[in-house]
RNA sequence: GCACCCGUGGCUCAACGGAUAGAGCAUCUGACUACGGAUCAGAAGGUUGGGGGUUCGAAUCCCUCCGGGUGCGCCA
């Protein structure tokens, strides 16, 4: 599907010869979209820019889309849609099965790699930005018709297990029978054990080594460890309405076989070297290197990643690789794509990005962690928002304030900020779905059958509305491309207050003939629209509150 | 010591190098027998941490300083 804007560009570029970068209208008096092209190219040109925006205008043919174009300002030429274009770009959009979504031309491959919790511990807090954004990113990525495979890179391989599975033995645990937060005391009692006694500290060791080779009973207990942790992260996963499935598993364990080959080729080409002891990989402009192999032989969790690169290109066939984590590994990650380039992991036509997150904070500025210290339980932290809200809404709350701060910063959790109903919140953007619903469903009792096409906009209302939906499209192609859900939030909070201002200034169904027949399409569309976006953001877009 | 991130009204945040820096919360003034007032209309509130520079144009890019956070070879 064309949008308005994109055949308008097409043409403005056609006489300007560079891309228009047309853009919504900062204020109403400029119009529906701006163009800067006429600033820009005043230099080259040896004219002033509002000369060079004259000239421009004069050569456009546009007439079939826009009212005459405006020169203003220094130089910018403002564009507004004529009114039926308007109008029939909605219709169209109400139509479209994608909502005004434009699917690419050419799926690529995209993995997006998001959530990994550990085993044997409960997903905390530090686990939600990372399942939240990456459920989003999926969701919108997958929206344009790419084919996303989420990759789960759960931490079920180490030496935490040598001691795990030393304790268990201890204790005369069955390992099934434990529940996901028993497996995390355990742990807890574990760690202690093995800073406590070197004798245990030694078996655990030893322990680690009987994993790797295989021993049966080691075997058998780690994967009663990997199968309640599983469970428990299953039914997080539902609780916070994500799309991960077992299908989506990839963890540590699943790349072990491969470490030591990878090492050895990478030791045999001279990409890596000996150094101190440990295996490493040295790139220009990093001042550490990457240590592939460590000094006792063992395998960290930079070979591992490097497996998984490796993985994700021959195997998967990405072509664009997204790391959904924490902003404090930005430098691993940075060495990490440095040497799977320079291992030849990763042809120069695949992208990698570390979608890098701040930190949840705590009401007092500081990393939310509990009295004692630990991080803050995701069960714990849901039950809290639930206490002031319903669950569907208490959820849209959380993560709609994980998703609508920008990225890269910190943000506070502030449970009875993010509930509200009022102001940039996801309740407030489910409310005006609910709203919105209710005048369709009332229109429905009433009779009045449902509307596809919109043919009157002649209320200023009607046509800011009009305007904010038809650019659902660009603003969700903007965040395939910036990998930024904020983008989508606030676009979809402004929509709601054009909506609430349409709401107020437009009667429906007191209205009559074409005029009302018109504010149903127009409320049909809106409704699609805030349906489709909140999904994209992985909320629940309710009938009712 | 080095590197990265952040600094925007009282508070929480937007602004893909573009026009007079936008919202929300809180505050104040209006509109309620309401298509759901969980709303709307309006007011007040800013030398974008300081200082230089690049540009026709800087919150945005570069340099520098200040303040806060994070990371820096065998944990992930």
């Amino acid at each position: 599907m064309s949008s308005p804007s994109s055949l308008l560009s097409a043409r403005i570029k056609a006489v300007a010869g560079i891309e228009p970068e047309l853009r919504p209208a900062t204020k109403p008096q400029f119009g529906h979209y701006q163009s800067n092209v006429a600033l820009r190219l005043a230099n080259s040109e040896r004219k002033s820019p509002r000369e060079v925006a004259a000239d421009i205008v004069a050569r456009l043919d546009i007439a079939d889309l826009c009212e005459p174009p405006e020169i203003a300002g220094p130089g910018f030429i403002n564009f507004r849609l004529r009114t039926e274009v308007l109008a029939q770009a909605v219709t169209d959009q109400l139509a479209d099965p994608h909502a005004g979504v434009s699917q690419v031309s050419k799926p690529a491959v995209v993995v997006i790699d998001y959530s990994a919790p550990n085993v044997a511990k409960q997903m905390h807090v530090g686990h939600l930005r990372s399942t939240v954004i990456g459920d989003c990113l999926r969701r919108v990525i997958g929206g344009v018709g790419h084919q996303v495979i989420a990759q789960n890179h759960i931490g079920d391989w180490g030496t935490q297990f040598g001691m795990l599975v030393e304790q268990i033995l201890d204790e005369g645990i069955d390992a099934s029978s434990l529940t996901l937060p028993e497996a995390e005391e355990l742990y807890a009692r574990a760690s202690a054990h093995f800073r406590a006694e070197k004798e245990f500290a030694d078996r655990a060791r030893s322990r680690v080594v009987a994993l790797q080779s295989g021993d049966e009973l080691t075997r058998d207990i780690w994967h009663q460890l990997i199968n309640i942790s599983l469970a428990g992260f299953n039914a997080a996963y539902r609780r916070m309405g994500v799309l991960l499935t077992d299908d989506d598993l990839a963890g540590e364990s699943t790349y072990n076989d491969e470490l030591g080959p990878l090492v050895a080729e990478l030791e045999r080409n001279g990409t890596a070297v000996i150094d101190d002891g440990a295996l490493c990989v040295f790139v220009d402009g990093f001042a550490a290197p990457m240590i592939v192999r460590k000094r006792d032989g063992g395998f960290g969790y930079a070979a591992t990643d490097l497996a998984a690169i490796r993985r994700r290109v021959r195997d998967l066939h990405a072509n664009r690789i997204i790391y959904v984590v924490d902003a404090r590994q930005s430098d691993h990650f940075d060495l990490l794509f440095a040497v799977a380039r320079k291992a030849g992991f990763l042809p120069d036509e695949v992208t990698t990005e570390h979608v890098a997150f701040g930190t949840v904070l705590g009401t007092d500025g500081k990393p939310f962690k509990t009295r004692e210290g630990t991080a803050v339980n995701l069960n714990t932290l849901l039950d809290a928002a639930e206490e002031q809200a319903a669950p569907p809404v208490a959820l849209a709350a959380i993560k709609y304030a994980d998703l609508s701060n920008g990225l890269n910063k910190d943000y506070v959790f502030d449970v009875s900020r993010m509930v509200q109903t009022t102001g940039n919140t996801g309740p407030y953007l489910q409310y005006a779905h609910a709203r919105v619903t209710q005048v369709l469903r009332k229109a429905a009792a009433r009779g009045y059958g449902e509307q596809s096409k919109v043919l009157v906009l002649e209320e200023a209302a009607e046509q800011t509305l009009a305007l904010l939906l038809i650019r659902f499209g660009d603003v969700v192609d903007e965040v395939v491309r910036t990998l930024q859900p904020h983008r989508l939030c606030n676009y979809l909070y402004e929509l709601s207050g054009a909506l609430a201002i349409f709401y107020e200034q437009c009667p429906v169904l007191q209205s009559s003939g074409a005029v009302r027949d018109s504010r149903l399409a127009l409320c049909s569309a809106t409704k699609r629209v805030l349906a489709a976006g909140l999904t994209m953001l992985g909320i629940e877009p309710l009938e009712r509150m």
